[in-house]
RNA sequence: GGGCUCGUAGCUCAGCUUGGUUAGAGCGCACGCCUGAUAAGCGUGAGGUCGGUGGUUCAAAUCCACCCGGGCCCA
C-alpha cells in the first residue's frame, strides 16, 4: 500500500471526499454501523425554505454536525432528520411580490385558492439552495424522511396537540393588541414593524378630565400622542409611588398679558409632581401634595359619552395604579384606552375594564362614537382637528403642541400604524407556568446565563401565548364555533373526526384554506340548530415547529414506538433569537401536551458580524456569501474557524484574515506533516499494515512523548466533547498539531525518518537498531497523524476523512472515538517540558551571544526549580537542539546560580494579614545561607518591626537566579548559562555544517530528490573552510549522501552543478552530479 | 425604559467560577535563526491605566456598587 499524495487544493481534497461519500453513502452507513447503539437524540430546527441560508446559517450547522458526529463516532445512534418550516408570514410575502399584489384586500380579491398555491409553489425554491449549501459543508442529515410542517400529516399531528390542551381547557378566544395596517387590514410581525419607523411631527394633547365629587371641581391632566384613543378611553393610571400636587391657577398679574387660553383663574389641576414644571404654562399654587396611591379609585367623567359602554364595569372612568408609569414625558398619568395599545390593555384585562372598540377595522370611528366623528378615518389631520376642536369647546383641552418621535409605519403601504386589539386565540400557558420553570431549569444551556436570563426572566413573566394569526397560508386553526351559541367550540384533532362530521373527504384532502372554510356542519350540541362553522384564522407558524418531535412522526396516528425513542432531545442548537421563538414552542408545547421538557441540551449561538462589528443585513450589504467562503477557504477551515475563535454564543466577527490564518496554520501544518510522513514511508518502503510494530513502551522517549501527549488530547478532548464546549475542544487540538506534533516530535524526530540513506552510506553503522528507531518513528507519527485525524473529524470532517482512509483504509466516520491508551506518562511530559523551556532559553542565549545555532558549543549550564533533570535521554534532545557538545546541571551552590526566596502570597497572607507585605519583603532580603535552610526544609525566623515571626519551609519558593559570566538566560526558575568559546576545532565543525548545509542547498536547488546519490566537489583555497572540510568530508558526504567527495579543482570543474559561496569571508566552490551508482 | 451580554497588546481572543504580587496566546510589526517538510518552519523583542470611578481586602483583571461605550432581545 502507499500513502498518496494529497490533491492539490483544498477544494479538490473536499470534493473528492464529497464523492465518496456520495458514492458509498457513508453517512447512511454511518448510521447502520450504530444500530441497536443508544439512542442520541438530535432535533432539527426546521428553516424556513423561503430564503437563502447565509453564513450565520453555518454556524448553526456546524455545531450540529460536530455535536452529531462526535456523538455517533462515541458509540450512539443518532437520528437527525432534516425538517422544514413551511408556513407563515415570510412566505405571503414572498407571495405576494411574485404576484405583484400587496396586503389582504389584494390577496382576497385574486382568492385564497391562487394565493396559497403560489405559496406552495415558492416553498421549494430555495430548498435546493440549503441543500447543496448543507452538504458541501459537510452537514449530514436525513433529507429523505425530512419533515415538512404543511403536509396533512404533520398538520393532523399539531391538530391532535391543540386538541389535547383544549382538552385540558387551556385554550380560549380573547383579544391580542398588536401593530395593525388598516389598508393592508393585517396585523404586523414585530420584524416588519421594525422596518417602518419614521420620525413624524404630530399634534399631542393635553387632556383635562374632570374628577368626580371634587371639594375643588379639579380635574386630572393626561398626555396623548395619539388624539384618535381618546374616545376609547376607559381609565387613567397612575403610579402608586408617585408624588402629584393639586394645584390652583392663579390670576394674571397686573400689567402682564392675559393668562393663556386652556384654563381659568381658580380651576384646579392635577399632574405629577415632578413634571409639574415643564407642563403647566399658567401662574399657579400648590394646594397639596397627593401621593399616587391616594388617587387610585377616584371616579372622573367620560370624555366622549356614550362611545363606550360601561357593561357594569365598576371600574371604568376612574383612576388605577400601574407600574408602566413613569415621571420620563407626559403629566404622570397614562391614559388608558384598553383596545389601543399593550399596557392598556393588559391592565384593562387585570381591572375589569369594558372592552370595546371605537374603531372599525377599517380605521375608521364606529358609530356610537359621538362629536361628529363616527365614520372618519382615524389618522386624517382633519379628524385632529374636529378631535381637538371637540376638546376645546367642551373646556377639555388644557394645552397642544406638536410632538415629535418615531412611530411605525407600514412596510408596504406606509400608513401609520394603529396598536388595535383583535380577536385572538390564546393558548393558557400561565396556567402551566411553574412547570415551564421546572423544565427549564433542568435543561442544560450553553451558555448557561441564557436559561436562567433571557429565557428564565421570560418563563418568569410569561403572558398566555395568542396562536391565531388572521392569515392565509397556515396551518388553520382546528376550531369550529356554532353561530348561533358561540361558547358551542369544538376542536378537531384528526381528519378521521373531522370526515366523522361533514362525511368522508377525498383521499388526498388538504386541510389548507379555503377549501376547510367551507366545510361546517349542524352543530348539535345540546340539541343545538346553528351551525358549526370554523374560525378563520390559522396558527402561529411557531406552534408548528415547536410541535416537530411528535408531529416529524406523525404521533399519534404513527410510529409510537420512534416517537418513544426519540422524545426528549439530548440536544439542539440554535440562535439567540430563537429563545422567545423555537426553545419557547418545543418547550411550551411539550409541556402544555406532555408535562415533560423537549430537550436536555442547548448550545445557543449568536449572531456573525461583518469585518467591523456590524450586523450583516441585505441593506447594507455587507452579507457574505457562504458559497464564496467554503469555495476559498474550505470547508474544513470555516467550519475550524466558527467553533475556534470564540465560543458559540458569543457575536462573532467575519474575518477573512482570521480564516486564511486558520487555514495556514492549523491545516497547512497538518497537511504538511502528512506530507512529510507519506515521503519518507515511500521511501523507505514503511507500511503500517506490514510493518512490525514494537510496543510503545520500548520505544524512544520522543515516541513514548508523543503517545502520552496523545493520550492527554484524546482524554481531554473528550471531556470538552461531553460537555458541549466545542471551543475549547478545537484550540486544544490546534496546540496540539502545531506545538506537540509537528514543531517539537517532527522537528525533533526528521532525522530517524532516513534510516537506509544512513546506513547505505556507512555513516552510522547502527544497523538493525537505527532501522528499528526509524519503524518506531513512523509507526509514532501514523498514529499522531491518525488519532489526530480521529480527533479532528467531528470539527473538520474532510480532511480528517482523507487522512484516515490513506493511513488506515477506513473512513473516519465509521471509526470509533478513540480513548486512551494508557501510554500517559506525566513525569516523562514534564521532563520533556523541561527540556523544552531551556532549549528555549538557550536559543535567547546562543541569539544574545550573536552565535548561531550552526556553530557547535561546547558547554551548557542549566538549573530546573526543584533540581529536576531530564535523564540523559533527553539530555541529549537538548543538545542536540542547542548544538552544544555538553550540558552540565550544576547543583544550587555552584557559581553559575544564586538562591533567592520568593514569598507565597496565598500562604502568607491568611497567617499574617496586615503584616503580610512586611513579611514578605524580609522573605526576600533573606540570606544564601537562609534561603538554602528554607530550601533544604528547615524554617527559619524573620524580623518584622523588632518581632521575630518564624517562616515555614513552603511560605516561600526557592529559585535559583543567574549569577557568574556566562551568556545567561532565566525565566521563572529555569537558567541557562551557555559557554561561548568557539575553539578551532569547534569552529571547523560549524564550518562543516555550514558547507553542508550550502550543499543541501544546492541539491534542492539542482531539483534532486532527497534520497538521490551524488558525487560531490568542494573546491577551496588554503584556509579555514579547506581544513574543514578535509578533516570533516565524511561527515559531509554522510549529511550529503555524496558516494565520492573530491576537493580537486579539475575533477570538481566537470561537476553537472556548482556555485561558489562565501562562508565566513572566504570563498569555496561547491559541484555535484547525480551518482547513478 | 427593562433583561441579557461584551469591553484585557494595533487586531482576534485566553485568564475571571475558586482574589495571591512578572496578566498570557495567535496575527501584525522589528530583528534573527533553521532548512533531508521549502511559495514552508522556528525563535527573540517591542507593545497592556485589564473601559472608568468608588468600595471590600494584607492583596482585585478576578468580588461588590455605580457610571461610560458596543451588541442582542424586549418595550
Amino acid at each position: 500500500m502507499s500513502y498518496r499524495p494529497l490533491p492539490e487544493s483544498v477544494a479538490g481534497l473536499e470534493t473528492e471526499v464529497l464523492e465518496v461519500w456520495e458514492a458509498e453513502d457513508t453517512f447512511h452507513q454511518s448510521l447502520e454501523a450504530r444500530r441497536g447503539a443508544p439512542e442520541y437524540v438530535f432535533y432539527e430546527g426546521p428553516p424556513t425554505a423561503n430564503g437563502k441560508p447565509g453564513v450565520h446559517h453555518l454556524l448553526a450547522r456546524t455545531i450540529k454536525d460536530t455535536v452529531a458526529r462526535y456523538r455517533a463516532m462515541a458509540g450512539w445512534h443518532v437520528t437527525r432528520i432534516a425538517g422544514w418550516d413551511t408556513h407563515g408570514l415570510p412566505v405571503e410575502i414572498e407571495a405576494e411580490k411574485q404576484l405583484g399584489i400587496s396586503g389582504k384586500p389584494d390577496i382576497e380579491r385574486i382568492g385564497i385558492a391562487r394565493f396559497n398555491q403560489v405559496c406552495r409553489d415558492n416553498l421549494f425554491t430555495y430548498k435546493e439552495d440549503w441543500e447543496r449549501l448543507s452538504r458541501r459543508i459537510g452537514y449530514w442529515l436525513d433529507y429523505e424522511n425530512a419533515y415538512v410542517t404543511c403536509t396533512p400529516e404533520y398538520i393532523e399531528s399539531v391538530w391532535w396537540a391543540l386538541a389535547e390542551i383544549h382538552r385540558k381547557g387551556l385554550l380560549y378566544k380573547g383579544y391580542k393588541v398588536l401593530p395593525y395596517c388598516p389598508r393592508c387590514g393585517t396585523g404586523l410581525s414585530s420584524h416588519e414593524v421594525a422596518q417602518g419607523y419614521r420620525v413624524v411631527s404630530e399634534p399631542s394633547v393635553y387632556v383635562k378630565f374632570r374628577l368626580e365629587d371634587d371639594p375643588g371641581g379639579a380635574s386630572i391632566l393626561s398626555w396623548t400622542t395619539t388624539p384618535w384613543t381618546l374616545p376609547g378611553n376607559v381609565a387613567l393610571a397612575v403610579g402608586e409611588g408617585i408624588d402629584y400636587l393639586r394645584v390652583r391657577i392663579r390670576e394674571a398679574p397686573d400689567g402682564e398679558a392675559k393668562l393663556p387660553r386652556g384654563a381659568r383663574p381658580g380651576e384646579e389641576l392635577i399632574v405629577a409632581s415632578a413634571l409639574a414644571p415643564d407642563v403647566l404654562r399658567h401662574p399657579y399654587d400648590i394646594v397639596e401634595v397627593i401621593p399616587g396611591a391616594d388617587l387610585v379609585g377616584r371616579r372622573y367623567q367620560p370624555l366622549f359619552p356614550g362611545a363606550v359602554d360601561a357593561e357594569g364595569s365598576d371600574t371604568a372612568w376612574t383612576v388605577l395604579a400601574a407600574d408602566f408609569v413613569t415621571t420620563e414625558d407626559g403629566t404622570g398619568v397614562v391614559h388608558t384606552a384598553v383596545m389601543y395599545g399593550e399596557d392598556d390593555f393588559t391592565l384593562g384585562a387585570r381591572e375589569g375594564l369594558p372592552m370595546q372598540h371605537t374603531v372599525d377595522p377599517d380605521g375608521r370611528f364606529v358609530d356610537r362614537v359621538p362629536g361628529d366623528l363616527a365614520g372618519r378615518f382615524v389618522k386624517d389631520e382633519d379628524t385632529d382637528r374636529v378631535i381637538i376642536e371637540g376638546l376645546a369647546g367642551a373646556d377639555r383641552l388644557y394645552r397642544r403642541q406638536m410632538y415629535e418621535h418615531s412611530y411605525p409605519h407600514c412596510w408596504r403601504c406606509d400608513s401609520a400604524l394603529l396598536y388595535m386589539a383583535r380577536d385572538s386565540w390564546y393558548i393558557r400557558t400561565t396556567a402551566v407556568q411553574d412547570r415551564l420553570l421546572e423544565h427549564n431549569a433542568a435543561v442544560d444551556w450553553h451558555p448557561r446565563e441564557i436559561g436562567s436570563g433571557r429565557m428564565g426572566e421570560w418563563l418568569a413573566g410569561n403572558v398566555d401565548w395568542a396562536i391565531s394569526r388572521d392569515r392565509y397560508w397556515g396551518t388553520p386553526l382546528p376550531i369550529w364555533v356554532c353561530d348561533s351559541d358561540p361558547t358551542h367550540v369544538q376542536v378537531i384533532a384528526s381528519l378521521d373526526e373531522l370526515s366523522g362530521r361533514t362525511g368522508d373527504l377525498d383521499t388526498d384532502f388538504d386541510p389548507h384554506r379555503p377549501e376547510i372554510d367551507a366545510l361546517t356542519w349542524s352543530c348539535g350540541e345540546d340539541g343545538c340548530a346553528g351551525t358549526a362553522r370554523r374560525v378563520p384564522q390559522v396558527m402561529d407558524a411557531w406552534f408548528d415547529s415547536g410541535s416537530m418531535p411528535f408531529a416529524q412522526w406523525h404521533y399519534p396516528f404513527a410510529n409510537e414506538a420512534a416517537f418513544d425513542a426519540h422524545f426528549p432531545a439530548h440536544f439542539i442548537a440554535e440562535g439567540v433569537d430563537q429563545t422567545r421563538g423555537w426553545f419557547y414552542s418545543l418547550l411550551a408545547i411539550s409541556t402544555l401536551v406532555f408535562d415533560a421538557p423537549s430537550y436536555r441540551s442547548v448550545i445557543v449561538n449568536d449572531l456573525i458580524l461583518d469585518e467591523e462589528g456590524q450586523k450583516m443585513s441585505k441593506s447594507k450589504g455587507n452579507v457574505v456569501d457562504p458559497w464564496e467562503t467554503v469555495s476559498e477557504y474550505g470547508a474544513d477551515a470555516t467550519r475550524f474557524f466558527l467553533l475556534s475563535s470564540s465560543n458559540p454564543w458569543l457575536p462573532k466577527k467575519w474575518d477573512g484574515e482570521a480564516l486564511r490564518e486558520t487555514n495556514r496554520k492549523l491545516f497547512d501544518t497538518l497537511r504538511s506533516t502528512y506530507r512529510f510522513f507519506a515521503m519518507y514511508a515511500e521511501l523507505e518502503g514503511w507500511d503500517h499494515a506490514t510493518s512490525v510494530v514494537s510496543d510503545p513502551e520500548t520505544r524512544a522517549p520522543m515516541d513514548r512523548w508523543l503517545l502520552s501527549r496523545l493520550d492527554d488530547l484524546v482524554a481531554s478532548v473528550r471531556r470538552d466533547f461531553e460537555a458541549y464546549d466545542l471551543t475549547r475542544a478545537a484550540r486544544r487540538l490546534a496546540t496540539f498539531v502545531l506545538d506537540d506534533l509537528s514543531n517539537w516530535y517532527v522537528r525533533q524526530s526528521r532525522d530517524r525518518f532516513w534510516a537506509t540513506g544512513n546506513t547505505d552510506s556507512g555513516h552510522t553503522g547502527a544497523g538493525d537498531a537505527r532501522t528499528q528507531g526509524t519503524a518506531d518513528a513512523f509507526a509514532t507519527l501514523h498514529s499522531g497523524l491518525r488519532v489526530t485525524a480521529l480527533v479532528l473529524a467531528p470539527i473538520s470532517p474532510f480532511l480528517s476523512d482523507w487522512l484516515h482512509r490513506q493511513l488506515t483504509g477506513q473512513s473516519v466516520h465509521l471509526a470509533d472515538f478513540p480513548q486512551p491508551a494508557s501510554c500517559r506518562d506525566e513525569d516523562l511530559e514534564r521532563r520533556m517540558d523541561d527540556v523544552r523551556r531551556l532549549s528555549t532559553l538557550g536559543r535567547a542565549a546562543r541569539e544574545e551571544a550573536g552565535i548561531r545555532v550552526r556553530q557547535p558549543l561546547g558547554l551548557l549550564q542549566a538549573v530546573i526549580p526543584g533540581g529536576r533533570r531530564p535523564g540523559p535521554e533527553l539530555e541529549a534532545v537538548l543538545r542536540q537542539e542547542l548544538n552544544v557538545k555538553d550540558v552540565v546541571f550544576p547543583s544550587g551552590s555552584d557559581d553559575i546560580v544564586r538562591l533567592s526566596a520568593k514569598p507565597d502570597f496565598a500562604r502568607l497572607g491568611p497567617r499574617f494579614g496586615k503584616k503580610t507585605p512586611r513579611v514578605a519583603k524580609a522573605i526576600e532580603a533573606l540570606d544564601a545561607e537562609a534561603v538554602r535552610r528554607l530550601g533544604a526544609g528547615e524554617a527559619v525566623s524573620v524580623s518584622v518591626d523588632g518581632e521575630g515571626l518564624e517562616v515555614q519551609p513552603g511560605d516561600a519558593r526557592v529559585i535559583e537566579e543567574a549569577s557568574g559570566d556566562l551568556t545567561i538566560q532565566a525565566q521563572e526558575g529555569f537558567l541557562v548559562g551557555l559557554d561561548t568559546t568557539v575553539t578551532p576545532e569547534l569552529e571547523a565543525e560549524g564550518l562543516a555544517r555550514e558547507i553542508v548545509s550550502r550543499v543541501q542547498r544546492l541539491r534542492r536547488d539542482s531539483g534532486l530528490d532527497v534520497s538521490d546519490r551524488i558525487r560531490l566537489g568542494l573546491v577551496a583555497e588554503a584556509g579555514r573552510l579547506a581544513e574543514a572540510v578535509d578533516r570533516h568530508s565524511d561527515y559531509i558526504a554522510g549529511e550529503t549522501l555524496a558516494v565520492v567527495v573530491t576537493t580537486d579543482a579539475e575533477q570538481g570543474g566537470v561537476l553537472d552543478y556548482s556555485a561558489c559561496v562565501e562562508i565566513e569571508g572566504e570563498s569555496i566552490t561547491l559541484g555535484l552530479s547525480r551518482s547513478d551508482g
